[in-house]
RNA sequence: GGACGGGUGGGUGAGUGGCUAAAACCAGCAGACUGUAAAUCUGCCGCUCCUUGCGGGCUACGGAGGUUCGAAUCCUCCCCCGUCCA
């Protein structure tokens, strides 16, 4: 459908550490090219999780439409291939719209899955995962012997440790009959009729951790604690994936165990740093990617970013 | 004033004569990551030198002395901190 177009369409898209200020950006953009904001971020699908996730929220848009975000429940699982299925089918329904895609990118993966494409390989399956977990609780390293023999190049690549990443190989063999390895040499579909615009937000380290402390703060000041008490009350199991997301494990401890307030939130924001140091990790390497050295709200980055956009349009 | 307990690398904290630049954890730094990715995993983490080696030198366990072939570990004095007694 997309690779009908006659010229590809250009497609934004903000990487960067949490707190760098991609949403502020992505609305900013929005207004000065006509554009629509398209969140790339795996935990802002998930609906009642607001506060902590960072969504921005509908008071701050400004109008401009925001997509990809509340897509799912608290119990469902959701993955690269959900979001790449509905990040292509949005982001065709903005251009049809004679809109500007502004995608604002904290989750990577996410984006490399939409604009590369996935492997040809099987989805999660539950039963077979749940066997595998129930193998590994008794050693990770019988996990790693299983992989070893059914996919050796796997073996070497996956840390005998790294027990999500060996069950998905072994899934992956397992169902498919072909070795994780096999199927990422065979290549993958991208996506076509698009030309993707990248920006990068590279704050200062020592500023982007101030940052985060304060945001951690006007988290709690929005309501933060009772958004978690809420989501208990409402039965939100422990055991839910959202609640794996920074600071709802710490803040439901508090609620539940007594965790002080204050520990939970030096926790939090150590978290995030750390969070935050990985995304750059893996956004340094992005290709294409057009770095701006400081924060998305600061006008000089924003009108930079601008020019480079308005630029790489008009070629 | 007296009696105990304690002072260890950025933090917490193990270590009670050699195997200890000193466990473990956290923080920090670097990295990996194609279907739960805000997840998961890996390496480094006193300073320094080179021929980068299970290499050499220096500094380090509150301070100063001492015992010993050898001390974070034992002894003496001093300085801090906590608890208790006066």
């Amino acid at each position: 459908m997309t690779d009908r177009r006659s010229s590809p369409a250009p497609l934004v898209a903000i990487v960067g550490p949490t707190a760098s200020g991609k949403s502020a950006l992505g609305v900013w953009l929005a207004e000065w090219l006509d554009g629509e904001v398209l969140v790339c971020d795996s935990t802002q699908v998930y609906r009642e999780f607001d506060i902590g996730t960072a969504k921005l929220p509908p008071g701050e848009r400004r109008g401009v439409p925001h997509h990809l975000m509340d897509l799912v429940e608290a119990g469902e699982v959701f993955h690269a291939g959900e979001y790449r299925r509905r990040a292509a089918a949005a982001l065709e329904a903005v251009v049809q719209r004679g809109k500007l895609p502004i995608f604002t990118v904290g989750t990577g993966l996410y984006l490399r899955a939409l604009l590369e494409g996935l492997s040809e390989a099987p989805e999660r399956s539950q039963e077979l995962r749940e066997r595998l977990a129930r193998r590994a609780a008794a050693g990770s390293a019988r996990l790693h012997r299983l992989l070893a023999r059914i996919d050796p190049a796997g073996a070497k690549r996956i840390g005998a440790r790294d027990i999500p990443k060996m069950i998905r190989a072994i899934e992956v063999r397992l169902l498919s009959g072909k070795p994780l390895s096999a199927l990422h040499r065979a290549g993958r579909k991208g996506l076509e009729g698009y030309r993707p615009i990248k920006i990068g937000l590279a704050p200062p380290r020592r500023a982007l951790c101030e940052r985060i402390d304060r945001r951690v703060e006007a988290m709690f000041e929005r309501g933060w604690v009772e958004e978690v008490r809420g989501l208990v009350a409402r039965g939100v199991p422990p055991s839910a994936k959202p609640f794996q997301f920074i600071g709802y494990a710490a803040l439901r401890e508090h609620l539940e165990a007594g965790l002080p307030l204050h520990q939970a939130a030096e926790r939090i924001r150590a978290a995030t740093r750390r969070y935050a140091k990985r995304q750059m990790t893996w956004f340094r390497r992005e290709p294409g990617v057009h770095w701006l050295e400081g924060f998305g709200d600061d006008p000089r980055v924003a009108h930079a970013a601008l020019d480079h956009i308005q630029k790489e349009v008009s070629q």
